[in-house]
DNA sequence: CACTCTTATACTCATATATAGCATAAGCGG
DNA sequence: CCGCTTATGCTATATATGAGTATAAGAGTG
């Protein structure tokens, strides 16, 4: 299928066998928390050689993922194939491919025998959560330390780009933060060796648990594209019960933006795009007036789940 | 690194040793068409075994592009890593895994010897272009194709589905047609077996040239991509000479979306963000009042390469 | 029961952005 | 000068967004 010594093909090298590993990034949101399923302690992401016996890797990791947690998966996407050399510990062998996907999913409540799988996404990269206002991490420690490594720089031009990429990624104020930046932080924190990950002598654990091999950047990938489709795509869906109050809905977005929202905003945005209907029922159990039930459409989620819709995220309250 | 017997963990299978493989979809803009490399007479995208003496991919990508293009590779950007069974050729050998690139360059001015690689992207889905308004082939051709393959459908909730397929990809005015579904749009034609590499029988050739493997799958996911960003992200800058007119930078984008944009707002978006600045010369060859040149103010451009910002994308005259 | 607390829900308003159109400027070829 | 072309400045209107006010409806408490 390919012609050898065309001037114009990649060139060819000695080892093009490679490993091939998928890993998963498997998202539930529960109490307000947005969770991801790992293992080995949760000091890591599910993952492991990739099965060749289905026809599409994202059926293979589907039917896997389905197995393990006994709810269907929703929603699959691919997030990024890695295969640096540099992040891998070093061994003779060959070189390491390491697929990963996002998927969305309902925490399986009780699946089993030993599921304390669930982690905050939160316990891995705490500067990401704004929902209570600015963490004090992030003007504490983090920005005073990539100050200092800014100022390390061997010269003004380095300096200058160091501070100006401080500023675009971690800002100043809720304001200027983009949430949606999660992997160019966790990628300047690693710069910076400000996380164990990176090996260097003086990683400060700064904060967050670290996780195996590269599987914190692979989090900071899923939960950088989570954000940013929740903005354009109705997949929230994917993580909610059958029936919820707009409230709960609200949350879980918050969950996943780190932000809070402005609540009539909210649902205003939410009925406009037709995305909800009223199930009939209540909640009473708010601590308020009751809440309406709703249920998502899924005829018109469907729909727009192609061409592509808007779920707010205007600002805090 | 893993252990093994973990109850939570990607199966293990047979075979995880696979042939990797990199394919490029390497874009330029010259003369108001958007062209993307290609090989072996037009029918492949640049693509080979995968070098592992780099220490990450993207490098070895841009080295290699770099010597063959003679001009700077300004932007790089994964794609996605495709490795379905169904789409290649049934061969006994192990599975192969081909993760793609989107590339943006400028067209090498004569890179040596015989350089006719550049092909316009609409030779091979000429459906994408609307800059002279809703192709015929469109109306008279796919649609009408379409729907036949969707009156097929075994029941009438398969057929619904595919009805509802095929208007929310293909719409039906300029009003509805989405620019970004170009992935989608090629899938559906795939489906429906319109497309020659399909393989079904039936398979009408339909328009727009075939390419090798799924290398035209590959470029439909590197357009659809370039669409969505171009309107957040300033990477035009990088298919632009060094000093240009605002309608020289309009029709490059329109070349990119395939469609007609308001003149006179594209230009004040485009002041608005400060993302050009007058060279102080003008271009007398218009055909009219000469126009001002512009360059690009590289130092906003890097810093809304993280932040974003947004391109217009204001609909035709 | 009046009062208070909490959440739900309906509206209003100012501002920003998008879309479309009008008007004028400035070159060229006759 | 006239008609043609493109450049460029400005205005009007619709829609989206962000923030705030007002009212509704339950629970708990004295």
């Amino acid at each position: 299928m390919t012609t050898p010594g065309d001037a114009r093909r990649l060139e060819r090298a000695a080892g093009t066998e490679a490993v091939i590993e998928l890993t998963a990034v498997l998202v539930a949101v529960t109490g307000e928390e947005p969770r991801i399923l790992t293992v080995e302690d949760g000091k890591a992401l599910p993952s492991g050689p990739f099965a060749s016996d289905h026809r599409t890797l994202q059926m293979g990791l589907r039917s896997w993922v389905e197995r393990q947690t006994h709810h269907p998966l929703g929603y699959i996407e691919q997030l990024y194939t890695f295969a640096d050399r540099d992040r891998r510990p070093e061994g003779g062998g060959g070189r390491v491919i390491s697929i990963s996907y996002l998927g969305l999913t309902r925490e399986g409540r009780a699946s089993g025998e030993h599921v304390p799988g669930w982690q905050s996404w939160y316990r891995y990269l705490p500067w990401e959560d704004w929902r209570g206002g600015k963490p004090a991490l992030v003007g504490r420690v983090i920005v005073p330390q990539l100050g200092r490594w800014a100022a390390k720089a061997p010269d003004g031009a380095a300096r200058r780009a160091r501070t100006q990429r401080i500023h675009a990624t971690f800002g100043s104020d809720s304001a200027t933060w983009n949430e949606e930046l999660v992997l160019q932080r966790y990628e300047l924190l690693y710069e910076a060796g400000l996380v164990p990950e990176s090996g260097q002598r003086g990683a400060t654990a700064l904060a967050g648990e670290a996780m195996m091999l590269d599987h914190r950047r692979i989090l900071a990938t899923g939960i950088a594209r989570l954000r940013a489709k929740i903005k354009y795509r109705p997949v929230v869906f994917e993580l909610m019960p059958p029936s919820f109050t707009l409230l709960q809905l609200q949350r879980a977005v918050e969950a996943l933006a780190g932000q809070r929202l402005h609540k009539q905003n909210f649902r205003r945005l939410v009925d406009q795009q037709g995305l909800v209907e009223e199930t009939g029922g209540v909640a009473t159990a708010t601590g308020g007036r009751p809440a309406k039930l709703f249920r998502f459409r899924r005829s018109v989620v469907a729909e727009r789940a192609v061409s592509g819709t808007k779920l707010p995220l205007a600002r805090s309250p």
